[in-house]
Parts: C-alpha cells; sequence; structure tokens
DNA sequence: CGGCACTATGACAACGTTGTCGGAAGGGGC
DNA sequence: GCCCCTTCCGACAACGTTGTCATAGTGCCG
C-alpha cells in the first residue's frame, strides 16, 4: 500500500479511502490512485484489514461425514446458498464418521475464527465446542444432536418416519420385517432403530431381534445381512434399510435374489422412481434440512440469543411399488 | 495474549511462545501459561498471526458448477483429501453455470488469499486471473479449459469418448445415432459434439445435424428432445447423452418409449447398473481427476514453476446392456 | 576466578491495514 | 478582515501476533 501511495504522490491513508470507497477524495487523486494500484498489481492484504477492523471472516464452517455423498452434497448446496445470501462463503470438511477427524475440523474451523458452524455430529462428546461456543462461535448441529451439550438442532423425524415405514409394510400384509442400519452409535441409525421397534409393537408385530442387523454398510456386511435376513426358511418378507447408502447396497445385493422382499428406504435417491420395481422410501427434504440450520445459523450471527432450538422436520413416505409387494 | 501474559505473571512473548510450543520455556512456566489459557479461554488471532508470519492461509480454493450435482461432489471429495494431505482447508463455491458468478467467486478467493485455486470454469473469459496469478496465486483448471489464457489444465477425454460411444453403437448394428448434448459454449458439450461428429465419420455413418441437440438439461428440453429425435417415423434408433445431468434426464423421459432406443451416457453414475436395462456409460475416474489437479496445484504451490502443463485422462467405455441392443 | 556456552525470559519493532484527529485550502457571510 | 464551514488529505496510533536481539542467571571448563 505505501508504494502505492509512494507512485501516486498520496499518503497510505488516502490510499486506504479509495480502496474502501470512502468519501471524501478528490476524484482526480482517485484516478492516479486507481492508476498506481492497477499498474502495481495492489491487492489489500485481508488479514490486515481484518486485524485492525475486528472484522468477521465471512465465512461459515460446514462439518459432514462425507462431502462426496449425495446426502450430504444436497445438504453442502442448500447451506451454501444461504450463506451466499448472507455474502458468506463455506469451508468443507468431511469427518469420515470420525469423531477426532470431526473434533480437529471444528476446532480448526473456529481457530480460523468461521463465523459460526454447522456440525453433522461424527462423536458423541462435543465438550470440546463449548469454550469455542462461549467464545462467541454460534454452532448450530444438524442431522444429529451433539452429544453431551445443548445447543441448536435441526433433526428429521427419524422416528416417526420408520414407524410409518413398518405400518406402511404391515398394511401390505408383511408380518416378518427386517431392519438394516447403519453402526448403533451413530443417532439416526439408533433413533430409526427404535422406531423400527415401536413401528412393529403398534403393527401388533412380535418384535423380532434377529431381524435387526446394525453395521456399517459394506458389500460384505450387507451381503451377509441379506443371506441371514432375508433367505432360508425363516425369512423376513419385508426390509427397511436404514438410509441411502444402505438402501444402494440392498438393492446390489437384491439384484438376483427371488423372491424378492419388499424394500422400503429411508432417505430419497435419484433414480429411485426409474429402479424396477421403483423403490419406496421414506423421504425429507435435504435441502430444507440445510436450509433450516443455516437460517438458525445466521439468526445466531446476527445476535439471536434465545434459548436453543430443537427443529425436527417432517418426513413422509413415497409409495413407489417395491414397499407394496404382498408377501 | 496480554491478559493471559498478566494473569501467567510472564510477558506476551513467552505466551507466544507456549502457544507456538517453541523450546527454551521452562515446563513450570509453560504450565502456569497453560493453565491461563485454559482459565481465560484465550483463542490466538489467526489474521494477526498470519499478518506477522506473512505465512499462507492454508486454503485452497475450489470452484465448480453445482456442488450438490453428484459430479462435482465426487471431485470436491477427491480434492479434500488431497488438500487434507498437505495440511489445507477446502473452501468450495457453486458458479451455477455463470460465468459472471464464477469471477466473483475466484477474485473473492483470491482476496482470502487462498494458496492456491482449482476452477471449474463456467465462462470462457479468464483473463481477469492473470494478475492473480501473477500475483503468486496458482490456478489448476479441471474438467474444462481456461477460455483465453494458458494455464495448468486437467481434462478428460471427451472427444475419444464419444468416438469409442459411436464406435460402440455402430457395431452394434445402429445407424441413425443421435447425441443430446449440455449448451454448446460449455466445453465438454462442444468437444463430446465434435467426437459425435468424428464417431459418425469413422463409423462409415452419414452425420446428419438434426440428430444432435446441445441444450440445458430441463425436463422439458430433454421431453422434447426425445420427442424430435427418438419417436416418428425416421427416429434415430440410438442415443448418446452428453453427461450425466442429461442422461438421467432421458433415462425419466424414455421409461415409457417402445421401442426402446439403445443408449450410452457420458460420465458414470450410482446405479446405473441396477437400471433396467443396466446403462452403458463412457466412464471415467472422477476422483483420479480431482486428485491429478488437486496434485499439480500443490505441486505448483511448492514452487513447482515448469511450463503450463496439459493433462488427459483417459476415459473408457463400460457395456452395460443399454447400449448393446440391436436395432 | 575469568570466560564461555547454554537456558529462560523480556523489550521492542514490525507485519499492512484503518480509525481518529487535526490541519490546510478555499468559499461564503458578516 | 474575521469567523466559520466544508472539502480534502496526512500523521499517528492501534489491532494481536512473532522475529530479533538483549539480558540475567547457571553450570562447566581450564
Amino acid at each position: 500500500m505505501s508504494d502505492v501511495a509512494r507512485l501516486a504522490g498520496v499518503s497510505i491513508k488516502t490510499v486506504s479511502r479509495v480502496v474502501n470507497d470512502e468519501p471524501a477524495v478528490h476524484p482526480e487523486t482517485a484516478e492516479r490512485v486507481l492508476a498506481a494500484i492497477e499498474q502495481l498489481d495492489f491487492r489489500r492484504n485481508l488479514d490486515a484489514r481484518n486485524l485492525r477492523r475486528g472484522s468477521t471472516t465471512g465465512t461459515i464452517g460446514l462439518v459432514v461425514e462425507d462431502v462426496g455423498n449425495p446426502f450430504y452434497s444436497e445438504l453442502n448446496r442448500a447451506v451454501e446458498r444461504i450463506a451466499a445470501s448472507f455474502g458468506r462463503h463455506v469451508l468443507t470438511g468431511s469427518s469420515g464418521e470420525n469423531s477426532d477427524r470431526e473434533r480437529e475440523l471444528a476446532l480448526e474451523f473456529c481457530a480460523r475464527r468461521v463465523d459460526g458452524m454447522l456440525v453433522v455430529p461424527a462423536g458423541a462428546r462435543h465438550g470440546y465446542l463449548v469454550p469455542e461456543m462461549r467464545a462467541g462461535t454460534p454452532v448450530v448441529f444438524l442431522d444429529r444432536p451433539p452429544g453431551d451439550i445443548v445447543a441448536d438442532t435441526v433433526l428429521v423425524d427419524n422416528l416417526g418416519g420408520t414407524i410409518e415405514a413398518v405400518a406402511h409394510l404391515a398394511r401390505h400384509g408383511h408380518r416378518r420385517i427386517a431392519f438394516l442400519g447403519d453402526r448403533p452409535d451413530i443417532f439416526t441409525a439408533h433413533e430409526r432403530l427404535q422406531g423400527f421397534r415401536e413401528g412393529c409393537v403398534r403393527a401388533g408385530l412380535r418384535y423380532d431381534d434377529r431381524l435387526a442387523l446394525l453395521r456399517t454398510p459394506t458389500r460384505k456386511s450387507v451381503a451377509d445381512a441379506v443371506r441371514r435376513l432375508l433367505t432360508g426358511p425363516d425369512h423376513a418378507t419385508a426390509v427397511i434399510a436404514g438410509n441411502n447408502r444402505i438402501t444402494v447396497q440392498l438393492l446390489r445385493e437384491l439384484a438376483h435374489v427371488t423372491p424378492r422382499p419388499a424394500v422400503v428406504g429411508f432417505d430419497d435417491f435419484e433414480l429411485a422412481d426409474l429402479l424396477d420395481p421403483p423403490v419406496t422410501v421414506i423421504a425429507h427434504d435435504v435441502s430444507r434440512l440445510g436450509e433450516a440450520a443455516a437460517e438458525l445459523l445466521f439468526a445466531r450471527i446476527h445476535g439471536e440469543d434465545s434459548a436453543p432450538r430443537k427443529v425436527v422436520l417432517p418426513v413422509h413416505l413415497v409409495p413407489r411399488g417395491s414397499g407394496e409387494v404382498t408377501p
């Protein structure tokens, strides 16, 4: 900046005025300064500016499990949209369902002084964020609640959705329904299992522990589950898949299984309607989830200091065929 | 920091030493300082640190068309992986295929002094980046080349892939093949169209202009294209879809069309193998694309200053059924 | 005991901006 | 001629760190 000032024959303060569009600078002087800036390829140093002004960084952090997963990328897009409307940018990170990595990312983002943070928890303990929150970085949790603290949270109705799925299958005559979920330490997986149980009870079915299997969805684990739950003499006639990854793996495994069990998947996914049979899902509005969380976060950033809120977004069953098979 | 220093009864320099893990500080003193830090919830100001050290920001920018598109989100994930291995974070932005927005994002990221930037161009002019690049921010373009400047670029073999698709369909007896692409001003769309033409020539087919349609893929435009190209007396018996969005839209439109034309899609996508019939695609390794670009970028960041490189990654046809239909 | 090396610490300047304040120049009213 | 107001501009301090250098104390060697 001082180089610019020297070249333009003014003081650095005047240069500062020009780059900040402050009034009270003669048009002719401004012109000279702009020419000098152009000539020297001057870029003002944002760090220095922020330091001096104590201003915000203009970014928010977003920690998800995997930015490559369509579910989270849709979330990411929605968050980005809201952030852009508030003139902010988004710093993203994938925890890979690893709580240490989640913590590392979240603290790193705080150290960068993001204006706020959105976190899809991977771990169950979030006390490490309390000092940050107290220090003024608002945090909103989404899709899953924080482990051991109270904070703003936006969830979807996992329980209700799974209950509805069971009811739907029961209405179509299924008496032995299996549930295939993700690791039980993941909140959504746990809650959907609860919904499964509750759904069985409400539908008057005998809940059988051996019909619920909770594992990280890999090709192998799902194939194994199919073998154990959906084939053999005492097999289930219908199955509920606990999330989009599981549904996809499951469909892949079921491609050559006959008779084919009825399937209902939690989370909608692209092309579900084009498969044969089309896949019935418990759908929820992922964009809405991201938007709601981001909007809440910006309310906090702008000073809203009411008690922590807990929002639960509705889900709804989309019947497409795969869940309407009669056993 | 001075508060911490006062509370611990040391100078701020010593506090600085502690937070930076510098040697030559007495363990007991360090303990006192750490206690004070804890008690006061001290967070060091990264802006000041960066200002003083003139250090890098530790972030790289990534501008894509839409972080919500599975293609770009996979790219994003790959970039993030490489960035993490270099201890960097990723700032993402969606241009929405709008060149002004692309420019705005790119310049904004530069103003934030990212260490480097990856850009999937939306526009055709990138002269605006020259001053930034000269000022020391390396930029690597991926998936599409920059418009009017020379810079590092990582592409996939659009031409070869489409030629192969035409050859494949021709081998299965198709003589009238249609091409459905995105807006012609998008590089990949244009190049794939060229490949389509060239492929027709090589396969000894009469190239018919009316069989190629380039539009933004919307429900309506694709439905219209299906009506015009794939039905009626003189209809094509096979169609090549120019990217993943178009393929999906196309499949949706074709769901109830008989006889069903053969289909080959550019870009692989999830569940392509589970559709009926499974969809033949020209596949390329999206993760590899992101990794190659990110690796090149980090080489530049670390001072590699050879001439701008142009990398073209291979594609390969994955026959699955939809392209092997005989007319 | 003088000299030297080493450890632990602090004073101070500097990084590149911007906010505050004050001053010079010019114009207008009395 | 004097005062006051407005417009334009610069000197200077401050933001919160860290690098440089200096200093005091300690232990060891000859």
